[in-house]
DNA sequence: CTCATGTGCAACCTCGTGGTTGCACTATAA
DNA sequence: TTATAGTGCAACCACGAGGTTGCACATGAG
């Protein structure tokens, strides 16, 4: 039951579970890669917790930087949200069938 | 643009980012409802800390009490679970919306 | 070249999270 | 009824997350 992939899948978890860390992703979602600089300008918070946010992200494999000129543009690694969303799957079978087993031992008796 | 849904959605997400917390929702998944007493036997943590757990991911909707006799026994709301991947989803489309805009912008260019 | 703009680094602070221990309470089993 | 297994509550602690400010360093624009 591989444990390093449920911190992989625990990290991207921490990653998401924040409130300013998530608005980040809709925004590089909607609007496309942007800056830090950018990032921060419709934030309620500084550059600096923007750039710690994106750390956290980019630690995560949810974000990548790529340096353009003299800006660092951070873009979304979509094959991180989906691997997320495959682990969901995984769970909810997980449950599927433990309810199918219930069911089975209930009509048995 | 719902805030309270990103809310709703950091909280699913940082009631998974936990190590602790993500190993009793497998193992709920797996194994089917437990008590608080049976998900902490296996864990390298107090049946005290898995309460809290408990209540955290009640909190954020992922699991459901129900008193059984003198025990109370968790099971899991794979609901949330399909909100979170339906709420995934929604992000991944828009940067893909995005790169084909940009795509176009280039290709135009 | 100069200057403005964007980034990086470090120190610092606050507070909530994750964890523990101890005890009181409740309800089942014998 | 009495002992026992399960739950609930509260106080307490350590540490890391989230945030800020200040300044130094690069690099493109003029």
């Amino acid at each position: 039951m591989s444990k390093a992939h449920d911190r992989a899948a625990a990290a991207v978890f921490f990653a998401l579970g924040d409130g300013t860390r998530l608005s980040v992703v809709r925004k590089l979602g909607s609007a496309g890669a942007q800056s830090a600089t950018e990032l921060s300008d419709g934030a309620k918070v500084t550059r600096q917790a923007i750039v710690k946010h994106l750390r956290v992200l980019e630690g995560a494999g949810l974000v990548r930087p790529e340096k353009r000129g003299r800006e660092v543009l951070y873009s979304l690694e979509t094959q991180r949200l989906a691997d997320a969303q495959t682990f969901l799957d995984g769970i909810s079978a997980g449950w599927d069938r433990a309810i199918g087993r219930l069911r089975r031992l209930v009509e048995e008796s």
